[in-house]
DNA sequence: AAATCCTTCAACCGCCAAGTC
DNA sequence: AGACTTGGCGGTTGAAGGATT
């Protein structure tokens, strides 16, 4: 389709957000709002894609963020929500107020998941890994060594994301849809 | 004390769906 | 109706810091 870029990367930097970028940002938002994140970058005087704006906004700079451990309760909620939504990390999110999507995918993939491992529970289906044949298969290569980074792709293929598990959704209270936001 | 390995998490990338013209 | 833009999502990467050897 020949999608435009969404940004001059020539003319933009990348990596670590600096302490000055991160008040222009948070002065230009208190003023003017989460408008229009393409525009934002100029108007605001950084030299950022809208995008990654948007991005250390959400993830790091709004003020209701909770940050900081997350607690046994939404632990178990985070396990809850994600044995019935899969990696829907935005619905998840949308369900425990004061945490991101990005926040909780960290998470999952560095907590969870691990803990899951070794309660012998497979993270993709959540059930017992002697249960799963095929799990189990994968877990092997898998094993919980790897259970740091680089882990295998998680099953809810790109099919899943067109039918979004809209019935799953339905079954819960909160946001609908596939913007649904805190 | 230095080197290496491991873990964490902020940030980026590519894709998709919705919105607009 | 369809081309194009924009916002948003999930997966992945890589730097930094901590732990271990």
């Amino acid at each position: 389709m020949g999608r435009s870029p969404c940004c001059e990367k020539a003319h933009t930097n990348k990596g670590a957000w600096t302490r000055e970028e991160d008040e222009r940002l948070v002065a230009h938002v208190r003023a003017h709002g989460e408008g229009c994140w393409r525009s934002l970058p100029s108007a605001a005087g950084l030299l950022r894609c809208g995008k990654s704006c948007r991005l250390r906004w959400i993830n790091y700079l709004r003020p209701d963020l909770k940050r900081g451990n997350f607690s046994r309760d939404e632990d178990e909620l985070i396990v809850k929500l994600h044995s019935l939504l899969g990696n829907k990390w935005s619905l998840i999110a949308a369900r425990l107020p004061g945490r991101t999507d990005n926040e909780i995918k960290n998470y999952w993939n560095t907590h969870i998941r691990r803990k899951l491992l070794g309660r012998g529970i497979d993270p993709v289906t959540h059930r017992p890994l002697t249960d799963a044949a095929t799990s189990v298969r994968q877990a092997g290569e898998d094993g919980a060594a790897a259970a740091g980074r680089h882990l295998l792709p998680l099953q809810h293929p790109q099919s899943e994301r067109s039918g979004d598990g809209v019935q799953l959704r339905q079954q819960l209270p909160g946001p609908q849809g596939r913007h649904a936001r805190l």
